[in-house]
RNA sequence: GUGGGUAUAGCUCAGUUGGUUAGAGCGCCAGAUUGUGGCUCUGGAGGCCAUCGGUUCGACUCCGAUUAUCCACCCCA
């Protein structure tokens, strides 16, 4: 294969077989969302680099070495979002949306690109499907969030995913927890891995999260962020809670979840799903009070999360999730000689007026061929016009399923044909689903 | 960025200890049936065996590099 025939390294088409699956996926999101009060905003793919780096962290991973920056035309930096969150704020403020009614509640879904080493559940485009609250400080804000999470998460027919939590406090009670982790990793420093060694003064928090078994296990004795929390950030998490449990959602307290963008504080949480590989996460989000105030707009306690649709369609893959069936085609109208075809096209043309899918053949082929063709795209329905026909006003349709056929006119039968068709399958349906 | 696996037709894969015209199934196109699909049978198209180099009389096969892809680390959705 020639090099320049293939789509870049790490994106990946979605073919014309499959994208009916994407389409009920971001479908059942936005209406999900729109039961919580979320409208869609629409954000560029790209931004002033500044956008992201000042925002998502300087020392982040995904600023330091993971994102599409160029220099365009007019010399402005540009970058393409690595994420929905920093780009979603800055319009936020730019519009004065958080001058309006609070909360502002928007979601979106798009493509996200970061520069990363492909594997199973990362790409270099992938799919977010997030949502993002400002002007809410009380604890049944994040709780909501992480409902309409889960309720995304349930309406997509998705089963055994474990929901985490945590809170990383504020900046003042984090401050602390770092001192005092820094204080534990450093006494047992010459035993950590090399990475970790480097991690102990940037981010200590890191640690927590490393999975080779030795820090693991020196990690298990760390002091834990939720001892630390000051009053008002462990009211906050016990207030998350208290509303989780009295919606019956189960989850569990995990102290080593780390968000890996700077933004984050008080509550954080992911669902994990078991059933893809290393890279587990399919949802992750939570509170950032700081960041509307640090973009330049007033402070403003705000939260979101995202959910990555390619991690979503693994899971759905590997459980057997059913998709609703793509709508075939309602009629498949042969054709024998030119004028035939000419018939078809004002045929068809009138049925699709009526809101009917009707395919006829525009290749030339001889009638078995459009026959074959007919069946292979699933018509409902078939008809076949020759001079005859046009002329007698009359035609044999035939219902593809069955092979029964019955004579219809030309002129008039076939958009009620289709409608009894329609009526009689609406009718099966409803006595295979009682 | 660091490891490891893989690379043969549109897809899933065979291809013997290196030996001359590289195969199967599925799919695609067509015919058997000059106006009726699914089943069957017959035929056809489609491969620089990822690329470049090396070893050899001879390489799809052995060696090296490159690229791509998959999996894992890192990180994240």
């Amino acid at each position: 294969m020639a090099k320049y025939n293939t789509s870049v390294k790490g994106t990946a088409d979605v073919l014309p077989s499959d994208s009916y699956k994407w389409q009920f996926v971001e479908k059942k999101m936005l209406e999900t969302a729109g039961l919580f009060g979320f409208q869609e905003i629409r954000v560029p793919v790209f931004e002033y680099t500044e956008v992201f780096t000042k925002n998502v962290g300087e020392t982040t991973d995904v600023v330091q070495k993971e994102m599409y920056t160029f220099v365009d035309k007019g010399d402005r930096s540009i970058t393409l979002r690595p994420e929905f969150t920093a780009g979603v704020v800055r319009s936020v403020i730019e519009h004065g949306l958080i001058n309006g009614a609070l909360p502002v509640k928007a979601c979106y879904v798009g493509g996200c690109y970061r520069y990363e080493k492909p594997q199973a559940g990362r790409m270099r485009e992938f799919h977010q499907f997030g949502a993002e609250m400002f002007g809410a400080a009380d604890p049944s804000a994040d709780a909501e969030m992480i409902l309409l999470a889960h309720s995304v998460l349930k309406n997509l027919g998705i089963k055994n995913l474990s929901l985490e939590i945590n809170s990383i406090g504020c900046p003042e009670c984090r401050a602390k927890y770092h001192a005092a982790l820094k204080e534990y990793f450093s006494s047992k420093a010459s035993e950590l891995c090399e990475t970790c060694r480097e991690r102990l003064d940037r981010n200590p928090m890191r640690i927590l999260d490393c999975k080779s078994p030795v820090c693991g296990e020196i990690a298990d004795g760390a002091p834990v962020m939720i001892d630390y929390l000051c009053d008002e950030c462990g009211a906050h998490f016990e207030g998350v809670k208290k509303h989780l449990d009295t919606v019956g959602l189960n989850f569990r307290v995990n102290p080593r979840i780390v968000r890996g963008l700077d933004y984050y504080t008080k509550t954080v949480f992911e669902f994990i799903s078991g059933d893809i590989g290393a890279q587990s996460t399919v949802c992750g989000g939570g509170r950032y009070d700081g960041l509307v105030g640090q973009m330049g707009g007033p402070q403003m306690p705000s939260l979101g999360f995202a959910m990555g649709i390619e991690r979503l369609l693994m899971v759905m893959a590997s459980q057997g999730t059913s998709f609703p069936e793509p709508k075939a085609p309602d009629i498949y109208i042969a054709t024998m000689g030119d004028i035939a075809r000419l018939k078809a096209t004002k045929l068809c043309t009138d049925l699709r007026e009526e809101g009917f899918c009707a395919i006829t053949d525009v290749a030339g082929r001889s009638l078995k061929a459009q026959m074959k063709y007919a069946d292979k795209i699933g018509a409902k329905f078939s008809i076949v016009i020759g001079e005859d026909e046009i002329i007698n006003d009359s035609c044999v349709l035939k219902n593809m399923a069955s092979g029964d056929q019955t004579e219809v006119k030309l002129s008039s039968g076939l958009t009620k044909a289709l409608y009894d068709g329609m009526i009689l399958s609406m009718a099966e349906k409803v006595l295979q689903e009682n």
